[in-house]
DNA sequence: CAGTGGTCTAGACCACTGA
DNA sequence: CAGTGGTCTAGACCACTGA
């Protein structure tokens, strides 16, 4: 991987900022010292530069240099979304349930559960976000202990395990698997909906820099959420 | 917009492509004949052709020159899906069956239908796809006669409006909104399941070039399609 | 083998903007 | 006003691959 000399210093500077060793607003190199860094021309510098500005990684101004960029932002298409927030953000009193709360092994020949804990053990965390008092969504998450041995200490009474992950470790890729379900004997009463009743289930997976950091399955009441998704032909200027 | 030379270079090409003045396979001015066109160095033409290439508008080769791409890449986080391609795919029996299509005006105060038809007439389509002879999505199409005259001229029987539009109209900017509704009297025996029974709701806007083409509402049995969407930090290369 | 794209260099001029 | 990034030039060497 990175063969090219552009390509090199883009992941290089990538992965300074994935992994957390420089944090937002701090600032990188200029181009010139990056110049001298890497002995090359600045078209090259700048090329990779261009790259990690139009991902949205890192925002540049003239004189003032180029900063570690806040966490994300809107450029992602599709986002990991924190629920805390958007709940707020429209006026609405954000609530986190904890139903469950427990550390085990992984369940033999269960994919998901052997992949996320390949050698250690899995936090499992079960919730319901509410709005206005009003249930939202019942969630089952799976987090390696491997990846993330810290979030032991934490016991998620008020807190959501998803907004913790967000806050604390940055992920770096993402997959959502967006479907329909009805709701289940388990737990559609904690949503307070008939068995049987719709469903918008979000099964979400998130990797930092490869490896496999949490799995998590989330059931929305019909009608109370919706993800939105806008694109077009070539990737937005920043 | 377009005010730097790359970016007017980029905009042309991508317009032509776009609107199908060229089509998928044809061949694209070499860089040294740009250089020439727009009287600039290889280096503002190259930048160009690599943003069309990472957006997967064109494929590049060497010696072989570039070429405009196929429809709709992998490429897209979440794109716009042909439903008979993707079932035909899988090895199943794609078919589509007319429900009912009709001329119209738009309703009066109906956001939606005004949107897309501000002077003329509608196009409204509604029809069930199905795989191997099992339900699988109701749909219920709007489609713009001031921007697609020549769809009055089909009747749907056979094809479904989006397999017509994906061939003839190229799309430039789209929006999703997923969600979940429980299925709807006037729908829930097309697809075989009970009134209330789960389903995943897709609804889509399509637009070219900022000019509002088509509006789709497609509702999905539960558990007989997903949507998938990865992503990560940094563009994939192509 | 000749034309194409992929990459890189060493320079340039410029607009912006914080010290 | 000095340092930064944005853009562009005119060249170079190279790998690839179809005529």
């Amino acid at each position: 991987m990175a063969r090219t000399l552009h390509e090199r210093i883009r992941s290089d500077i990538e992965a300074r900022i994935l992994s957390g060793a420089t944090s937002p607003g701090e600032k990188i190199p200029s181009e010139q010292e990056l110049m001298k860094t890497y002995r090359c021309s600045r078209m090259t510098v700048n090329k990779a530069m261009t790259v990690l500005n139009n991902a949205g990684l890192v925002r540049r101004r003239k004189r003032a240099g180029t900063v570690v960029a806040e966490r994300r932002t809107e450029a992602m298409v599709l986002d990991v979304p924190d629920l805390a927030g958007e709940i707020s953000n429209r006026g609405q009193t954000y609530r986190y349930a904890l139903i469950e709360r427990l550390i085990r092994k992984p369940v033999r020949g269960h994919g998901d559960e052997e992949r996320l804990a390949r050698t250690g053990e899995l936090l499992v965390v079960r919730g319901v976000h509410s709005a206005d008092g009003q249930p939202l969504a019942y969630e089952e998450r799976l987090v390696s202990l491997d990846a993330v041995p810290e979030i032991a200490r934490e016991g998620f009474t008020q807190e959501a395990p998803g907004s913790w992950l967000l806050r604390h470790i940055p992920w770096t890729e993402a997959e959502h698997r967006i479907g329909a379900t009805p709701a289940a004997i388990a737990w559609a009463a904690l949503l307070d909906i008939p068995v049987g009743g719709a469903c918008l289930t979000v099964e979400r997976r998130t990797w930092r820099a490869g490896e496999h950091i949490t799995m998590v399955r989330q059931h929305f009441v019909a009608g109370r959420y919706e993800l939105i998704a806008r694109f077009g032909p070539t990737p937005k200027p920043a």
